[in-house]
DNA sequence: CGGCAGCCTG
DNA sequence: CAGGCTGCCG
């Protein structure tokens, strides 16, 4: 029996430990929520992490948000032009025309236990099946070798082809492997130092605190600083409309001649990498910074709105760590709240009178560009990481140095919560909100290294030039970001979840159902839902795995040798393909370290192919095996419960 | 048998 | 992307 013995017993068959296959380790058998299959249950909402969430519903940021003073002079589009646009064939449909497809056939693996000849011989029905992959195989390929930057062997495998990284593909990551534990340890495990594992949960708690708080001051200030630019005499003129100033649509997409022409000028310093403001690293410019602002000739309007701003933003902070520490560390938090009255009390007062909260920037928030630090790479299995890479991915280069000295926890350091960071996130990444990152530029000097994996990267401003239609944004439909859109159990899985399973699939290939279900609060879990979102997965992988599997081969073809210099950067084709299916809109700012697991992926196919090992029907298991070790912690703003909808809107 | 991965197809 | 199907595991 067997004629294709690799088949009945695949090498890396489904073992509990492997992840391909008897993953899900954690999933003690019990569904959740689903009493019933996950119908009728007009399920209430789900108010457990409102307090975590609660008000910012008019907040002044919101309003100046949606004040097109500020999307209009900061219009990232005008600053940075010149991306270029995403779109590539998708493997899928590109013709297959027959080639010279022999050996891709053997790849493809197949069908296990598809009648089987004796030993290796043609037989019909396998004939059949060989055909059918062949011509889809040949397919693929023959789509790889047709728009694909006809470049240099280095086929949009970024410039880096040259440098050699002799750090091959076959790194050994191998005795690594980690016993499948629950998704959620898991994950935190592998975020590395983050909290440390093992001590007691306050600590790792407060840890994460500190780190997280310092990330959101950093965000801040640093806000505080485009804000002062915002104002900059330039568009100040904007501003000064009035005591108005709240009246959001001052001016209309129409009147925005300079959108690309003027807005550039004026802010010339987009050269910082991330729009950070090059000028006033200060520490700290909560008050100060305004100084300067005004100093340059801010108007009295703009000023008033920058310090109401700055309060609220500091109130805003106040009540994320706050809220978050009440979650976190409940007893502490107590006696925090003692000491500190009401979150954010004093910011309120601070609230536009007219307060009204607007869908912001249309087209514009996404939770792209969430503000919730990027986790950082987990180290790779083998503990040694791409080290070689880190210096060609920039922004994850210069993430971990970052780990912020601790701060007492007084000062609250904060896991930002989801709405909170989103907030931020949005703010500071956004678009919109300027900031546009500088085109491929150092971007290690983020103003926040974390950032340098969250961020909007210049296609994705570019897309935005033609969305903000601030007219369709519905009036009432004031269901304002900022606040927390009503979280309604859905029963169903939305284009919003779609749209979120698609940007979490940068951190993760292999989702767990538990991990899953932890990042889909807002669904209630039935078997068809979960199912339905593993598929999803199962999905993106295929369509990752086959992109990565045409690039290796083209390289392949092309003459490359050292499966080393194989790596995806973001500005190579592989991603491109990859980014613009999973990130569309282009509006997230995809992780780092999303690129060091493609180039391994990418180096692990050429290898195999170029070793023949393709002939092996399970060929891909390997590849499969070390990639699903490779998952990322997902930033905790995918559990924002409102952002599956946010997403619906950009 | 249920859950899930992966392949294939539409 | 969803369905269908096979295969493996618990």
């Amino acid at each position: 029996m067997i004629p294709y013995q690799l088949q009945g017993s695949p090498p890396v068959s489904r073992r509990k430990d492997d992840p391909t296959d008897g993953r899900r380790a954690p999933e003690q058998g019990r569904d959740p929520a689903a009493s019933g299959h996950g119908q009728g249950l007009k399920t209430e909402p789900c108010f457990q992490r409102d307090s975590l969430l609660s008000s910012p519903g008019v907040s002044l940021v919101s309003q100046l948000l949606s004040h097109t003073v500020v999307s209009r002079s900061l219009d990232p589009c005008t600053l940075f032009p010149s991306s270029q646009p995403v779109g590539l064939p998708q493997g899928y449909e590109l013709g297959a025309p027959p080639g010279e497809g022999a050996q891709a056939l053997a790849l493809t693996r197949t069908r296990a236990l598809a009648p089987v000849p004796c030993a290796g011989d043609r037989e019909p029905l396998a004939d059949e099946h060989l055909r059918a992959k062949r011509a889809r195989v040949e397919s693929i390929i023959q789509g790889m070798s047709l728009p694909t930057t006809p470049q240099a062997p280095d086929t949009g495998m970024e410039g880096g082809v040259g440098q050699d990284r002799e750090k091959g593909g076959e790194v050994s990551w191998e005795g690594k492997r980690k016993p499948r534990v629950p998704q959620q340890q898991r994950g935190a495990g592998v975020a590395g130092q983050g909290a440390p594992r093992g001590g007691s949960p306050h600590a790792a708690g407060c840890q994460q605190l500190k780190e997280q708080l310092c990330f959101l001051e950093q965000q801040l200030r640093w806000l505080q600083e485009r804000f002062s630019q915002v104002c900059d005499p330039g568009d100040a003129a904007q501003t000064q409309g009035g005591a108005e100033k709240a009246q959001p649509l001052a001016g209309k997409a129409g009147d925005r001649p300079d959108r690309d022409g003027a807005a550039a000028a004026r802010h010339p310093h987009k050269a910082a990498p991330w729009g950070s403001t090059p000028e006033e690293d200060g520490p700290d410019g909560m008050q100060e910074d305004e100084g300067r602002g005004d100093a340059g000739g801010l108007p009295s309007a703009a000023r008033v709105l920058s310090q109401a701003l700055k309060r609220e933003l500091a109130g805003v902070t106040s009540r994320v760590v706050d809220s978050v520490l009440t979650s976190v560390w409940p007893k502490a938090a107590g006696h925090l709240l003692q000491q500190h009255p009401g979150p954010g009390a004093g910011a309120r007062g601070e609230h536009f009178p007219a307060g009204k909260c607007r869908k912001p920037l249309t087209k514009s928030s996404p939770m792209g560009t969430l503000g919730s630090p990027p986790p950082e790479a987990p180290p790779l299995p083998s503990g040694k990481s791409l080290g070689p890479h880190a210096s060609s991915f920039s922004p994850k280069a210069a993430r971990n140095p970052h780990q912020a000295p601790s701060v007492g926890y007084t000062l609250g350091s904060a896991i930002p919560s989801a709405q909170e960071s989103r907030l931020l996130g949005q703010l500071l990444g956004y678009g919109h909100w300027g900031s546009p990152p500088a085109p491929q530029r150092h971007p290690p000097e983020a103003p926040d290294p974390h950032w340098g994996a969250t961020r909007l990267r210049p296609s994705a401003v570019r897309q935005q030039r033609c969305p903000l239609p601030l007219g369709p944004s519905e009036p009432g439909a004031a269901a304002c970001w900022l606040s927390l859109t009503p979280r309604h159990i859905q029963e169903a899985l939305t284009p919003g979840h779609l749209k979120k399973a698609k940007l979490m699939f940068f951190f993760t290939r292999y989702p767990s159902s538990a991990l899953l279900r932890s990042y889909f609060l807002d669904v209630q879990f039935s078997r068809c839902i979960t199912s339905q979102l593993i598929k999803w997965f199962s999905n993106f992988r295929e369509f990752y795995y086959i992109q990565v599997e045409k690039f290796a081969r083209q390289a392949l073809l092309e003459g490359v040798t050292d499966a080393g210099a194989l790596r995806v950067s973001w500005d190579s084709e592989l991603f491109r393909a990859l980014n613009t299916h999973y990130n569309k809109g282009n509006d997230f700012q995809v992780p780092g370290r999303f690129l060091e697991v493609a180039s391994l992926t990418l180096q692990e196919f050429f290898s195999a192919v170029r070793a023949g090992k393709d002939a092996d029907p399970s060929w891909k298991k390997p590849i499969y095996k070390i990639i699903s070790k490779l998952d990322s912690h997902i930033p905790d703003v995918f559990k924002a419960v409102g952002c599956s909808q946010e997403l619906l809107r950009s």
